[in-house]
DNA sequence: CTGAAAGCGCTTACAG
DNA sequence: CTGAAAGCGCTTACAG
């Protein structure tokens, strides 16, 4: 009498349908809410469906109906606290749409992103949410997911018919640039990042732009690549200085890069916002409470965590609709590190 | 000819199997490695597959099968690192074994998780990977998963028989606490988090114990509660010193309290690591880049993920073994914060 | 308003 | 070594 079950013995519509004499068709009619039901039978049911703990098989129902209750969610990693906060934004509207979120991760390596995707695919999601890792081959990636499911790319663009959801790169690079601009500096270096990157691209060309405003051109000494993580960037502080004329701010390609940088300037024995001026990108969670807080660009991104979900959830409802480009908004976030108390006033135009 | 399709045209089995002039039941034995297959054969179909693109529906798969290869993974939220870090272990570990994770965030809300699980349980997950929010109900949760699937709880331990991977609170606060001592502090506060967390409890323990062993009690105005957010903390920080004798060090539930108490510090005109010693606990990453840098009790979040993954994984593989509670090494990671240069000499014994 | 039947894409004994 | 048939748990025309 007691509906307790071997762990094998799921409670199906069946079970349901036996449990008060009704046919499964009925009993399924009840679950998905429809109006044709008589009142009392669906009481019935619902009492049924209580006293036996019924649960949904949700996989059963997607197939038969062709459908997928699952959004793919394909990022670099969750240690990196851009990505985390942005999978945070995703899931919170994901879940508020029923979607599950089905998790990958890449480590920015490009075939860990094959086979990531590949195994995703097989659990059918309704579309994917993907952020590139770097290296990334369009057309490859065409062939793997193939046309029945839609792609949102976020951050990195490729060369595909995919949506996009993009960072205002130049713009941020032209307002951290303008900043620094403004406080005097004139000799200001682009640090971090790899050219071939799209995004470290558009951040780079923010840069120039902004410095052939006020009519400058960056010296070649002063465009340091390095991978964008704090160590390396560490590890590449002294690139600065080792040829005149050494700059006394510098835009970084990320805040990673930028607190790597700070780091690297104390081992030097100076100080950013004090005898050097440092502006990072992202506005992570520790740009806050490093020593000394970091000016950067804000790109909010949870907010574009929910506005990438919402893009698939777009698509899902038009799947033809031509694809989209959308450029999410940045602001410039001053704190103390883009201080110059004491650049050499010569220094100072 | 080309194996182009319409937006529902999947190619299944049959196309498949059609395309070879076999039938499906062969083609599934090459799907899945069968050795009974011919090596020819199997050589015919798998040019079959890659010319029609095939992709495999695990769904479908899983149905007939009667398994599942996902696993849920419910957590506070991802913006706090120390869950991010998690996740990503978990992540790691469950891909590495062929498994899906299905993401789910609590915001730290018994009835969103609530929410939550019952979604995620629909989508039939093998496992679960449960960090309980605050005030969960054991029964409840019960209630609501059953005894079909096999639950992880981390963290935070309910009244239930499920498995428990802990960490070790009260040791931590131990090391915490027996490292002020050593440097000379005897007023030693317990600052944040609530009485009514398990976890929190654990913690308190561990410090009183340590100051037990030295021959202290804690006087009840240095044990003050607060949310375990950065800005509660810091609000609270005046409750430290309304009364004499004042603490000259301070043992915090986590590293946000710890960080918000040295704001509020910072804005009463004192500072961490020179007039006041504070100690965090979890090693966030942003302990390493505050000013000063954190001195805490490091849990390495990403290890505890792989290793609930594990966890869960052999729960998987023998759903009848009792059930298990596995205790997580800490460790204390000294940095500059608990430096206590000017604590009044008449302070230390 | 309710039921019988077919079918989603796969797997698995069972024959042959 | 390969095929015919049944079935996983659900939904959806179609009758009645």
């Amino acid at each position: 009498m007691t509906p307790t079950r071997a762990r094998h013995g799921r409670v199906t519509l069946t079970d349901i349908a036996k449990g008060c004499g009704l046919s499964r068709a009925t009993v399924s009619l009840v679950l998905r809410g429809s109006p044709l039901v008589h009142a009392e039978t669906r009481v019935r049911v619902e009492a049924e469906l209580k006293r036996q703990n019924y649960v949904y098989h949700r996989g059963a129902a997607n197939l038969r109906r062709k459908v997928s209750s699952g959004v793919a969610l394909v990022i670099n990693d969750l240690s990196n606290p851009f990505f985390a906060e942005f999978a945070a934004g995703v899931d919170e509207s994901l879940a508020a749409a029923g979607y599950v979120t089905l998790l990958g991760s890449t480590g920015e390596s490009a075939e860990r992103q094959h086979a990531v995707l590949g195994s995703l695919i097989e659990h059918d999601p309704a579309g994917i949410i993907l952020s590139p890792a770097e290296g990334s081959d369009g057309a490859r990636l065409r062939a793997l997911v193939g046309t029945r499911t839609p792609v949102l790319l976020f951050n990195r663009e490729l060369d595909t018919d995919w949506d996009f959801l993009a960072l205002d790169n130049r713009r941020g690079a032209r307002l951290a640039t303008e900043h620094l601009l403004e406080r005097g500096h004139r000799r200001i270096a682009f640090f971090g990042g790899h050219r071939d990157s799209s995004s470290c691209r558009e951040r780079r060309d923010g840069y120039r732009e902004a410095l052939a405003a006020a009519g400058l051109t960056p010296e070649p000494q002063w465009l340091i690549e390095c991978a964008p993580t704090r160590l390396e960037a560490a590890g590449q502080t002294g690139a600065l200085f080792v040829r005149d004329p050494a700059p006394t701010a510098a835009v970084c390609y990320n805040d990673a890069v930028a607190l790597g940088l700070m780091a690297g300037l104390t081992a030097r024995g100076r100080r950013a916002g004090h005898d050097f001026a440092v502006v990072g990108f992202d506005d992570i969670p520790e740009a806050q409470v490093s020593a000394p807080p970091l000016t950067t660009v804000a790109v909010d991104p949870r907010a574009r965590g929910r506005q990438a979900a919402e893009l698939i959830l777009q698509r899902l409802r038009d799947p033809d609709a031509a694809p989209t480009r959308t450029i999410a908004p940045v602001r410039l976030q001053v704190r103390a590190s883009s201080d110059i108390a004491s650049v050499p006033p010569g220094d100072i135009a």
